[in-house]
DNA sequence: TCGGTTCGTTCGCATATGCGAACGAAAGTC
DNA sequence: GACTTTCGTTCGCATATGCGAACGAACCGA
């Protein structure tokens, strides 16, 4: 019996990853998924690991301000030292910094809102966003995440790449964020196959009520994992105006294209 | 803090924290501050960290999408991952909530560049901004730090401490970022001093030539930790424009100050 | 072509962490 | 007011990680 208790063949030793590193990860991820703060068994509930190991984990975590607790050490959330190491990625990231300026000058010309993402998985994260002069959000997209079917964004990414790829990326039900959400891996398909062939993506109201979204992937030596995009009210979406913003936004991915080489995912 | 924490040799095992962890949180932070990329030596030497022990943690954070590796495995830098729990901190806390409506509505008024920032030790960091129409910067200053004794918004907010606090949260050597930066201990005393008696900052030129700032702590029970500012052109920084402002920010950060109960850092 | 110098990676022992069980305290319940 | 159910925290043993030394591969200057 202790043979078989004892089954781990692949290697339980080495070159596998550090288990209080991986939960440290594991922890911050969770917190940053839930709305509110947590106490530590909630915690423990949710990710299995044993309340012992947790307590000193987020110990750790709060002495290195990762995570805040409140006065009385009950509940837990993310805290103000996590913010450094998302800034420095974007700091860092060639495409980001090229992009910026080129974003700029396009939401100058056009006065509309203009996007660069990137595809992680089935989702897409915004990296870099100059908004038009009356949009009234509040809070920028940057760093936010939405799956990668129901934007432009991400059916322009999704587009370069086979179909049998595609389908292992796509998680196995496609969210529905809006009515007109495609959720329909058919239906995705065909989307997908016209955007190759035009060379762009566009969506209308598939994850914002309201809004049309056209986007271009950044041309690149394998798939596309940038894009451009942007996101225009339908009250303003005439054919002109939006192509007139495709075709500029094809000449900023062009000029784009030899920038995204030296980044890696 | 360079705490080594070997100081306490008499109770190894309990109650302090946990190596594997804080070593994570430590090589992030490490690789956010670098430039560029770096091997695995680079940070071995720079850290003081065993290689094989460093080598172990960058497997796993390089498998969590933390870090990223080059194909060669060769260099090592901030990856994707790292931004979800920025964004998520952004996002849940109470006081950047309030504030972002706000912000956009003082740069409508004023056409002026808004910020939020909290004090993080001796630092500041931006927590949200709006920015006025023809500001030409292209990357938001959300999540970057500024020494705080060289920034409005730092000296809005020590300006509510003792004095004798203030000398504890200060560095030994007051960094210097421009010509006309504060650099004397005297002198930053009389600044806070003044910021104190008048309930608001100013500095000019401190941090960015050319910029004014002036800036205004929001209430706490205890020494304020969040402050809101304006950043204006010198050249169109007359006394009624700034005078105006002032009052607006004023108004803005007294309508906040129950906000800030919540907040735990 | 050749040593000297990096690099990332593997091995085995000493040690720190992981874990279940148990603890006192505080809050909710009857 | 005593019972029940949470909470965070501590203890001791089994185990995973930390660490120095050593390894093969790649690079570099002679």
């Amino acid at each position: 019996m202790d043979d078989s208790s004892n089954q781990t063949p692949d290697r339980p030793s080495r070159s596998s990853r550090i288990k209080s590193a991986d939960r440290t990860v594991e922890v911050l991820e969770f917190l940053a998924t839930q709305p509110k703060r947590l106490t530590l068994s909630e915690i423990q509930r949710a990710l299995g690991v044993p309340k012992t190991s947790l307590y000193g984990l987020l110990r750790t975590l709060v002495a290195r301000g990762w995570v805040t607790s409140d006065p009385r050490g009950i509940t837990y959330g993310i805290g103000l030292g996590a913010l450094r190491i998302g800034t420095a990625f974007l700091d860092r990231d060639p495409t980001v910094q090229a992009t910026a300026a080129l974003l700029a000058h396009l939401c100058r010309q056009f006065d509309e809102t203009m996007h660069l993402a990137r595809l992680d998985g089935a989702e897409i994260v915004y990296l870099a966003s100059r908004e038009s002069r009356h949009h009234s959000r509040e809070r920028t997209l940057v760093g936010h995440r939405l799956p990668a079917h129901a934007t432009a964004l991400g059916q322009a990414m999704l587009s370069t790449r086979q179909w049998t790829d595609v389908e292992q990326i796509l998680p196995v039900e496609l969210a529905r964020l809006t009515a007109d959400t495609i959720c329909d891996r058919a239906a995705l398909k065909a989307v997908l196959a016209a955007a190759l062939d035009r060379g762009w993506a566009r969506e209308e109201g598939q994850n914002t009520p309201g809004l049309v979204c056209v986007a271009v992937p950044i041309p690149s030596a394998g798939p596309s994992t940038d894009a451009i995009s942007s996101s225009i009210p339908a009250s303003r979406a005439d054919t002109d105006h939006i192509d007139g913003i495709v075709r500029a936004l094809q000449q900023t991915a062009y000029d784009l294209r030899s920038i995204n080489e030296g980044a890696y995912v």
